[in-house]
RNA sequence: GGUCCGGUAGUUCAAUGGUUAGAGCACCGGCCUGUCACGUCGGAAGUUGCGGGUUCGAGUCCCGUCCGGACCGCCA
């Protein structure tokens, strides 16, 4: 037996860190080479480190044959000392230093070079090449950054909720039965069993009220539909909650403001560099996201585009850019929330209006155009669970484990669902959600 | 599933039906150089997605097929 060594549990030292160190400070640095500028007395290496681009001066009596070695992507380590600089890249997140190497090791060179040139600005590839090409694509500045983007939108998500009294769950994406209905549903072999993969954790988190009161979920639905467009993936990152002892569906948008809100600070202050480099415009959640029922968001639609859409019993993608447009222009808000979808259009578990009957307590939040979040108030009593269930030509009894919940008493509830990927391409205002996405999962698509 | 658009070098793109299909970047070699989308000279790099057809001649026109994209349906 021996014991692990505690000392080899190292952080690598913030970029933020590196530059309020003094002039001359002797530092290890590891990394990736990004690019190399060859001159007549070395090089200008930069490097790729957990947190962004430091450049480095490689002399060319640093270390023996190190400059005829030098590789693009090669993991290296680099001893020397800190200096200071001014560094007009603004791809490089360390601007007022770089590293002086006195020594090299080589802990890696690639077999091949990159497919593609990761030293450019910008990475002009096609989306299909940029995807095809993922491992090597996403090692590029600006790609990688707009997942830095999501992950901080997501750990923006996770710090606001456990701030306001919310457990995050994790429940199961193999499942007995769909929570959306329909033919949308991926078939899993499971054992000697047919089993579904999860659309959504609609049903575990609406059982889970009932012991955490207020919960929430970061993690993949799938969505076995095949559409083929700028905003469907058929494996995304759904950002929920379900929260319990609401008062109504507007308590649920309330929460959504304030958690955007929370989410949009997070996010300034974690990825100043990612928002920089991709020029990324933030938007400012107001106070109080403008809500429009359908039938004004129709009308609000129709007066813009001349068509009459009040006989749609949702909103076509044109209706949200034009409803987003409108409340950006008289509303000065990039949000707006759309109540009182027809109940034929809402799940089954979706609470009606009783004061508008036919409609639902639900409601779509737009941002930028698009369709980022579905919420609304849930059906928490057992007989009328059941009943919205018959009336949608479903047998409560395949419902059973469901229905457990109901029979055992629920507090009024509600919740939502926000499309990380959604949410992060229109933040950064990127064409395809697919760019948003580590490895996009489409129809057409299952590798990388 | 429907409609429309596209497929040329590793990559991004050019190329009236008419010489040997070109250029930028990447790659390889030389020169220069505290660079920062470095500069400069040269080199290599192609089954024009695939199959058939029309034509004296097809990357280009026609048909089929495969692959991809946009929009729609559906949804986050």
């Amino acid at each position: 037996m021996h014991r692990v060594d505690p000392s080899l549990s190292r952080i690598p030292v913030p970029s933020e860190e590196l530059a309020a160190l003094p002039d001359g400070t002797a530092v290890e640095l590891h990394g990736m080479v990004q690019r190399i500028r060859r001159l007549s007395w070395g090089a200008f290496v930069v490097l790729r480190r957990h947190d962004g681009l430091v450049q480095c001066v490689v002399p060319a009596e640093a270390a023996g044959d190190a400059m005829s070695r030098l590789r693009e992507e090669q993991s290296v380590l680099f001893r020397g000392t800190l200096r200071k600089a001014g560094i007009k890249d603004v791809s490089i997140r360390l601007r007022t230093a770089e590293l002086q190497v006195e020594g090299v090791e080589f802990l890696c060179t690639p077999d091949e070079p990159p497919s593609v040139d990761l030293t450019k600005k910008v990475l002009e590839l096609n989306l299909d090449t940029s995807l095809d090409l993922r491992p090597v694509s996403l090692r590029h500045p600006v790609e990688r950054a707009r997942l830095r983007i999501a992950d901080a939108l997501c750990h923006g998500f996770r710090q606001y909720l456990r701030s306001a009294g919310f457990t995050e769950i994790h429940t199961p994406k193999i499942c007995f039965a769909g929570a959306e209905g329909g033919a949308n549903i991926f078939k899993v072999q499971y054992f000697d069993r047919q089993a579904f993969l999860a659309q959504s954790p609609q049903f575990y988190k609406q059982m889970a009220v009932a012991f955490f009161e207020r919960v929430f979920e970061t993690g993949p639905v799938f969505r076995a539909e095949p559409h083929q467009t700028s905003r469907h993936i058929n494996e995304y990152t759904s950002l929920d909650l379900e929260m319990g002892f609401i008062g109504g569906f507007a308590d649920i948008m309330a929460t959504e403001t304030a958690l955007l809100a929370s989410m949009m600070e997070h996010l300034r202050g974690a990825c100043s560099y990612e928002i920089d480099l991709l020029g990324a415009r933030l938007p400012a959640v107001p106070p109080s996201i403008p809500a429009v029922t359908l039938a004004e968001a129709h009308s609000i639609a129709g007066a813009a585009s001349g068509r009459d859409y009040s006989a749609e019993p949702d909103l076509e993608p044109e209706e949200e850019r034009l409803v987003c447009e409108h409340a950006s222009r008289e509303w000065e808000s990039e949000f707006v929330f759309v109540t009182h979808f027809p109940t034929s259009k809402r799940p089954f578990y979706t609470m009606d209006d009783p004061d508008n009957p036919g409609t639902t307590l639900g409601f779509d939040l737009l941002f930028r155009g698009l369709e980022v979040t579905t919420g609304g108030q849930r059906i928490h009593e057992y007989g009328m669970q059941v009943e919205k269930l018959k009336s949608f030509g479903l047998d409560p009894a395949d419902f059973d484990s469901y229905l457990m919940a109901h029979r055992a008493g629920l507090p009024p509830h509600g919740g939502l669902a926000i499309g990380l990927e959604r949410l992060t391409a229109r933040i950064l205002d990127i064409e395809n959600i697919r760019l948003a996405t580590m490895f996009p999962r489409d129809a057409k698509r299952l590798t990388p």
